[in-house]
Formats: C-alpha cells, structure tokens, sequence
DNA sequence: TTGAAGATGTAAGCTGGCCTACATCTTTTG
DNA sequence: CAAAAGATGTAGGCCAGCTTACATCTTCAA
C-alpha cells in the first residue's frame, strides 16, 4: 500500500491532493502487471478505467484504416493515460500497450468521478491536465504541417528528453523509453528509412548519439535552437 | 433576453440544463458584435472568457514562428469557443478572429465556473464537448500524417458538410461558411494552389460544385466514400 | 550456439506537392 | 465607377521524403 501511495503522490494531479486523499484514492484502485507486449486496452472497448503507469512504458496510439499506425503518446511513469473515460469517451478510440514489462494502477471511472465530486480542487487540476494535452496535440498538428522531418525528430527529442529524460554519467540527457527507428517514425508522421537518415545526421552534427534502440543527447540546447530559431 | 436564451439554447453544452438555469446563464453573459475581420482574442492574451457564437462565423487558429497559421477550428452559430479558458488556460493558446459579422455572447469564466458547480451535469457535458474535441484533433492529425491533399480536402469537406450544412433546394449541401481556398489550405496544412487545383479535380469528378467561395457538395456519399473505402 | 526475428544502414528512382510567377476574375472601397 | 484588394486559375521547376530493395547488426529463444 505504501509503495502504490508513492507512485500516486508523483504524478501532477494528485499533488494537489493531501495525504489522507490520497490514500482514500489508492485504496479505490487496483494493481496490475502487464508483460512487455501486452494489450491495457484495446479500440471499442468500454472506456472503463483511469490509469496510472506506475513502472515501465506505454504506447498509446491509434489504428488507421489501412492498418497504419500513429503514436499518440508515449506515456512515463507517474503519468496517468486512459483519462478520455473521463472526457465522455464510451469505448476506446485508442489503444495502449506495454512497450515494456509495466505495473499499471488502474481505478473505475465511477469511484474516479465520486471521489473528486468531493474535491473541486482536484477536478480543476484534471482539467488543467487536459488542456495542457490537448495544446500539445494542437502543436504537434501546427509541426507536422510545417516542419521538416528534420525537425519534427529534433522536436520529438527535445520533448522526450523532458518528459522522459534520464541525465547521464557524462553529461548527456538519455531517453529512457527504448525507441526503434520504426516508432519515431509513427510519433513525427515519416517513414522509418529516412528517420534513421536524419538521426544521423543529427549523430554527425554531434548533437546526439545513438546506440541500439537508445538515445542519448549530447546537447539539448543546440537541438532545441535548432527548431526555435529558424 | 429572449434572444440570448434562444441561442443558448442551440448549444450542445446547454441543452442539459432546465428553462431557469438557462435564464440564469444567459443574465451573467454579456453580447458583443464584431465586424468581419474583428479579433475576439489575440495569442498570449489573457483567459478570462468563455464565449457562445450567435451569429456569424469564427475561425480558431494558431500562428507559428514565421507567420504560418493553421486553422483549428470554424466555429458555426450555437457553438461555444475560448472553452480552453475553462481548462486551466491562462493566456490563450490560439486566436480567435470573426470571418464575418458576428454576434457573440461572452461569459466570465469565474461566473461560468461558479454556476455549475452547482450542476454536475453540466461540468459532465462540457467534460465530453473537451473529449471530442480532441479525439478531432487527434483525427487530424492522423490524416495530415497518412492522407494525400485530396483525400484530406475530401475529408474536410464531409466533416464540414455535417457540421455547417445547409441543405439546398436541388438537393446538394452547401457549406454555410464561406471559404477561400487559403483558408482550406490552412484547414488541411498544403498550398493555396495545390487546394485550388484539388478543388477543381473533385469539380470534375462531379462531386462538388464551386463557386465564388462557396461549396456544395453534390454527392456527399460518394465524396464520404472516396477516402473511407480506400 | 544457431537460427530467426527484429533493428538499422544505405542507395537509387519516383512523385506529390511546394514555390514562383503570372493572368484573370470578383468584390469592396473611396 | 474606377481602382485597389483579394480570390482563383494555370503551369513549370524542383526537391524532400516515400518506396523498394537489400545488406548487416543485434537480440533472443530454442
């Protein structure tokens, strides 16, 4: 119980909670493992559940017609994901699953509303939380209209190693989240030839190095200029 | 006053509420008329309203580092706009700007806020307007990202039909709104001249029919078709 | 340890759609 | 009503990035 309660306290929207809510929340929920691979949720299921990544990696992404996919998100832990059930969404238009081995904290839709009925404050954050996502989608839109695939990685990198960035020994900022080339691909909208083209690129101007499914960036200012001030 | 209840009424939002909530909301709004061209609200300014269209045409859009503009959103008479104020914004992400005489009714977010808090209902319905507008934008960008120019324009125009549709005489739908090509090209991220020749080429095919900034849509299952099926 | 599966690297060819550059309409404004 | 402003039409040149097609490298399961 302890060790749910820590993760809960990590994540933004449960800052604003104190210490008994807290626990009077996690108590509501349930913990689940789920093997790298594995299925949370899946398109046109009942949108019953809130999450809470708690350890390991989840894909969230969208199935076109043709079976082509998009990368919506990438969610860390001590995020939650699954919070459309919230927005009046009754079956999934997405699915997620585990890029890596994950314990998943999940909470009913229904104890989720009746506990922050109680709770103006914490509803206020939700919704904050998801006009901040919503933003982001926006910009993502903007860039994929109008940047480069050059670009859109340097972006998408200095994103993740934001959100997801873990410092390194030498300086450096690692992404945590193991990526193929294949899965940049789907979250900047390109092929996966020319994604490994512009990482090297990006290798070659000496702003990141790469190493098997691993990336670790050298420096995070001159990437971010890179985009900023064009 | 009645008028202001009329609209209100339309509204998707609203029509959960009872007679006197509804007279209740519209006595804390104010109404403004804005010349075509006029701005509602500038990038970085303030959140401080939530509006509702009456009459006229509203285009949401965002504008990137060298001018570019996207457009987000065509906001059609009945629907609210600036609902990002609601959602934790402080100052606004996009612009907001009338295509043409408008009437709008703008509410203080504190008072919108204070009312329904009182009705969870409602904090429900606006929770679910938020939720689809972001499965929109999620769908969008999917299609920016896997679709070609035509199909997206194609895309549009359906999605535009059911929302701004107004059915003519010889049985077509025409789009209410009043479109330049650039707007297109902005509604679909691609060049002026490319929507323009795109345009012309589902002219050709008997889809729709074109005059001066003005489209109906000839067959709208075929043009629904074109892109589903493929 | 040895396949097999998946990730990465490389390269040639093709093409959708951007850019540039005008010409012609339509509308608005003075 | 004339001129300016904005919308639309057309066309050639060009290139980012997709496709296709392999080769190689890494990992993992048998």
């Amino acid at each position: 119980m302890e060790n749910k309660y820590w993760y809960i306290k990590r994540s933004d929207i449960f800052s604003v909670m104190s210490h008994e809510e807290m626990e009077r929340l996690a108590s509501l929920s349930t913990m689940c493992e789920f093997k790298k691979g594995a299925t949370i949720y899946l398109l046109d299921e009942p949108s019953e559940h809130v999450y809470l990544l708690k350890e390991g990696t989840i894909k969230i992404s969208r199935l076109g017609q043709d079976g082509q996919e998009i990368i919506l998100d990438i969610v860390a832990p001590g995020e939650i994901f699954g919070e459309m059930s919230l927005l009046g969404e009754d079956s999934r238009s997405t699915m997620a699953q585990a890029t890596e081995d994950s314990l998943i904290c999940s909470i009913r839709k229904g104890d989720f509303f009746n506990f922050f009925s109680a709770h103006n404050d914490l509803a206020f954050k939700v919704l904050k939380l998801v006009g901040l996502k919503r933003v982001e989608i926006e910009t993502r839109l903007e860039e994929l209209a109008y940047c480069s695939v050059f670009e859109r990685i340097a972006l998408l990198l200095t994103r993740m190693a934001k959100r997801h960035g873990v410092v390194v020994v030498d300086g450096g900022i690692k992404i945590r989240p193991r990526l193929t080339h294949r899965d940049i691909a789907f979250l900047v909208g390109a092929s996966r030839e020319t994604v490994t083209e512009q990482l090297n690129q990006l290798k070659a101007q000496g702003l990141i190095d790469t190493s098997f499914m691993c990336i670790t960036i050298r420096n995070p200012d001159a990437l971010e200029q890179l985009v900023t001030e064009r």
